[in-house]
RNA sequence: GGGCGCUUAGCUCAGCUGGUUCAGAGCGUCUGCCUUACAAGCAGAGGGUCGGGGGUUCGAAUCCCUCAGCGCCCACCA
């Protein structure tokens, strides 16, 4: 033990927790290889390679490094393999703005010229967020740092494309996709999101395209027709796309809609576009909304495209790619689609086709990365169909094989799994793993698209000619398909291919490490990566990807406010960490972070995550104290420190079982209240000051080293929650050899409980905390020493325990078996003991009747419904014996408190 | 529309297998203390019909039904 050193009465984290990190990484204790040992080994979920530390990572990567380092001190090989993701759209985005800042256009450049801007960008903002990891302990085997679209995690990319399109697992179609107009691409139905807008419905005429006229409005057998001043019928379409009517094939009613029966079989005439299309029936079209006409556009429409497919109708598309409106609507060509829908209604207004405008909310997909309205439109993409994996995935989480914490994501997976969809993995960009397909033209079939799917050019220029059977095909004949793939096409392989598993499989290290243990990560990318990453783990590895699934959840402001830029709610990690220590911000999110519930942050929590370590430091500063100068213990060990050291063993024992099952069942956070509280409340604030020797004199030797040995203890217990100042009082401990880390120490194991030992301790705390009272109420200073009365008989507590008593509240003599005393006095019972503590003024002797008499009603109400529980036949004849045991004795100790009661009113007075 | 979840102290939440570890923790509040480890501290105190109603049970914060309020996810009726 340094206890030479002069030490601050406060932490300061600053000062340790780089020159810890910097000795872990100089000792290489965060690097695992392959051994003998069980592999416990976490993937980290690849932040944004151009992204900064948050909360929510916070939250995350503090769990991940907290397993990983239980695991190792478990003796378990630990392997924490960090990474990043090239997050294809979301950098594309940022790079475009960029370049668009300084005037330049992505449709200027070249495709090389863009990447190399983009690499550009990548190199300069990449990389931060893992060096921000560093500040907060993340124990990552940094030499196995990946990027999602390094040449390894690439080629495993392009192989698996290949294998599934060879599966035939991978296809193009041409599909109704979420289209970005701003960054011309197809999303996934994940990057959409819904608001409700304000917007317009526009009731349209469609007039029957044989001029049919009636003479009135009539309203033949529940028909209901309108007709026009001239007598002309028409149907009304409710729509909030007008614009859309350029595109329009078909009007649609319900089969079963008496409304609209009188338009069965009829055409009708498109208003303004004039073109003719044919009312069909299908039941897709409720019956009440609007008036039960739908128009049908299947270029612009999910929906209707799937009513165009079972109706073969034509498609007509009639946007471009920005979408402003296109040749082919004939009309309006040019013009940006929310322009034409306020023109278009003009237009309608004035040729006397709308009928009526109605304000009406609806919900607006909108791109999650641009934040414009998304354009359902059909186009050429690559899909994956997920039915497949579907179908083998679900099983392995509904039986725990892959362990979902908490369980209730069990539901959300599968019914996302039963109602699968299939995939658009191709992106109309730039930066990301570029899609394998490479187009040619085949003289034989000149009118059809021929395309081959290929690791590379040489090999795709070898199909080509196989194919065609002409050897003149060179690479110069082929194009690459310009698109990307979804960045979640790579994330899905991150737990095999950070193995290398895909391009070399079997190999030493995938066999070793995979499957991984347990994933951290956020219930929002449950679909996105998770259920993907367990399908990809079983189509390749033919096994799970991981264990257990972490699901934390999402940390929001103190109002319970998503956290985000423009609200300023969302505090820098890395300030965070100055002001209050790594440690500091560990403890206070995980004191309150239940997994799967979201956590309304607020700086407080770090300021007890703070104050915590240093509660912990000053216990050090104590402990160091306590070594003489000169080496001369007291040769004297007393009874009270005896039962201090068994009791506080006993203790110690109890919560290593106890956290231990925690953290088994993943009650990290609860984990976390239990040490704070053993080492602030068990160790500190009762063990230490029973143990604490008076100013000046020498503690026992016995008594030093068992505390020395229960703070070691407690210090690894800790470690995985607070690695910084543990290290740094551990270093401190003891002389340690260069390069020996509490990190790599192993859990302390739980010895014997003397569990009556415990209950005797808490009865004596008990005491000590009602004789404080007493103090605090009557002003009795703490240094004036009082005497205790045991009224009528002993105290029940050993010597040793009873030493202690009188050291904690500072009692000069234990008289058992006394009287009441006649004189002014204080009163209180502990169980069915009573006490007294003689005083010398007189006591307020109303008060005194009163708060005794408060206390008798009390358990006069407690002991009349056990009586009559016990009087309850049913009850008796019912309940299993020990809990009528348990009663019976209830009963008995609350008459003998009563009766104590009752006696401590009379002695009164 | 479908699904999941929540409602317990002023605030944030634990409370798992129904029963003395059942009404808890932290923060906040109040009182007293600069007590030789720590004022980023210590000691003490107050605070709750467990959202409402009904049911099951000998016994319900806990299980079931129902109502009310809140949150999230999925779907997207033009």
């Amino acid at each position: 033990m340094n206890y030479m050193k002069e030490l601050a009465t406060r932490y300061n984290p600053a000062e340790v927790e780089d020159k810890w990190y910097a000795y872990w990484m100089e000792h290489k204790l965060f690097s695992s290889k392959p051994d003998s040992r069980e592999p416990y080994t976490i993937v980290i979920p690849p932040p944004n390679v151009t992204g900064v530390l948050h909360m929510g990572h916070m939250l995350n990567e503090t769990i991940q490094d907290i397993l990983i380092r239980l695991a190792r001190m478990q003796g378990k090989n630990a392997c924490w393999v960090p990474g990043t993701d090239h997050a294809s759209i979301a950098t594309e985005t940022k790079v475009i703005a960029k370049l668009a800042a300084e005037g330049i256009k992505k449709t200027d450049l070249t495709r090389e010229e863009f990447l190399e801007h983009a690499w550009d960008w990548t190199r300069h903002h990449g990389g931060i967020i893992l060096q921000q990891l560093r500040k907060l302990g993340a124990s990552c085997d940094w030499d196995r740092t990946a990027f999602t679209m390094d040449p390894l995690r690439s080629e495993a990319v392009t192989k698996v494309f290949c294998d599934l399109y060879e599966k035939g697992l991978i296809y193009r179609g041409l599909r109704m996709v979420n289209w970005d107009p701003v960054n011309r691409t197809a999303i996934s139905d994940d990057e959409v999101y819904f608001v409700q807008e304000q917007s317009k419905l526009y009731y349209l005429r469609y007039y029957l395209a044989d001029g049919e006229t009636s003479d009135a409005v009539s309203e033949e057998g529940g028909n209901v027709v309108h007709v026009d001043e001239s007598g002309r019928k028409y149907a009304v379409v409710a729509t909030t796309r007008p614009e859309t009517i350029m595109g329009d094939t078909a009007m649609c009613i319900n089969p079963k809609d008496p409304k609209n029966h009188w338009l069965k079989g009829k055409k009708v005439v498109v208003p303004l576009v004039g073109r003719v299309i044919p009312v069909i029936e299908d039941r897709y079209v409720e019956v009440d909304f609007g008036t039960g006409c739908l128009k049908v556009t299947p270029a612009h429409d999910k929906n209707d495209f799937m009513l165009g497919n079972t109706h073969n109708l034509p498609s007509i598309d009639i946007f471009n790619e920005d979408a402003t409106v296109s040749d082919e609507a004939g009309m309006y060509v040019g013009m940006d689609r929310f322009e034409v829908r306020e023109k278009i209604a003009e237009d309608l207004q004035a040729a006397g086709l709308m009928e009526k405008i109605e304000d009406y909310v609806n919900n607006v997909g909108f791109s999650e990365r641009t934040k414009v309205p998304i354009e359902p439109r059909l186009s050429l993409q690559w899909f994956v169909n997920l039915k497949h994996f579907a179908d083998f995935s679900l099983s392995p989480v509904m039986d725990d094989i892959i362990k979902f914490v908490p369980e209730k994501y069990k539901t959300t997976y599968r019914v996302w799994l039963e109602n699968i969809q299939d995939w658009c993995i191709s992106r109309q960009l730039w930066w990301g793993h570029r899609i394998p397909a490479y187009y040619y033209r085949d003289p034989e079939n000149p009118d059809k698209e021929a395309f081959v799917v290929a690791e590379s050019i040489t090999k795709a220029v070898e199909k080509v000619r196989a194919i065609t059977g002409r050897a003149d095909y060179c690479e110069s004949d082929l194009t690459q398909d310009p698109g990307a793939l979804d960045t979640w096409f790579s994330s899905w392989l991150w737990p095999i291919t950070l193995f290398d598993g895909i391009n070399n499989p079997g190999n030493e290290e995938i066999s070793y490490y995979y499957p991984t243990a347990t994933l951290v990560t956020g219930p929002d990318i449950i679909f996105f990566w998770v259920a993907r990453m367990i399908m990809a783990g079983y189509e390749f590895t033919g096994k799970q990807p991981f264990k257990n699934v972490y699901f934390t959840g999402i940390v929001r402001d103190s109002l319970g406010r998503k956290m985000s830029k423009s609200l300023g709610n969302s505090p820098d990690p890395i300030e965070l960490m100055a002001n209050f220590g790594a440690d500091g911000v560990r403890l206070g999110l995980m004191l309150s972070a239940p997994a799967g519930n979201d956590i309304l942050f607020d700086e407080k929590l770090c300021e007890t995550g703070r104050n915590f370590s240093n509660k912990l430091w000053n216990v050090f500063r104590l402990i160091a104290g306590w070594h003489p100068e000169n080496g001369e213990f007291n040769p004297e060990i007393t009874l009270a420190d005896r039962a201090a050291i068994d009791w506080m063993r006993s203790r110690l024992a109890k919560a290593i079982t106890e956290l231990n099952d925690l953290m088994e069942k993943f009650r990290i956070s609860e984990a976390a209240n239990l040490l704070y509280r053993l080492i602030r409340d068990d160790f500190s604030s009762s063990y230490l000051e029973m143990v604490k020797p008076a100013f000046g004199t020498p503690v026992n030797k016995e008594v030093y080293e068992t505390t020395v040995e229960f703070l070691d203890a407690l210090l690894r217990l800790l470690h995985p929650f607070m690695p910084f100042i543990t290290e740094e009082i551990w270093q401190n401990l003891e002389e340690r050899r260069p390069g020996e880390s509490l990190m790599v120490q192993q859990m302390p194991v739980a010895t014997n409980v003397d569990e009556s030992l415990l209950k005797e301790m808490d009865f004596a705390l008990e005491l000590i905390t009602g004789i404080r009272g007493v103090r605090a109420s009557k002003n009795l200073p703490q240094r004036d020493a009082l005497k205790l009365l045991v009224i009528g008989r002993e105290s029940g507590l050993s010597a040793g325990v009873e030493a202690l008593v009188m050291k904690l509240a500072n009692i000069s003599e234990i008289e058992v078996n006394a009287a009441k005393p006649a004189g002014p006095n204080a009163g209180l019972i502990v169980d069915t003991t009573e006490f007294a503590i003689p005083l010398a003024d007189n006591i307020d002797l109303d008060a005194e009747r009163a708060k005794i008499e408060k206390e008798i009603e009390y358990h006069s109400g407690f002991l009349s419904k056990i009586e009559a529980k016990l009087a309850n036949e049913r009850f008796v004849s019912k309940a299993p014996a020990n809990v009528i045991e348990a009663e019976r004795r209830k009963q008995a100790d609350t008459i003998a408190r009563l009766s104590a009661l009752k006696a401590a009113l009379a002695n009164l007075g």
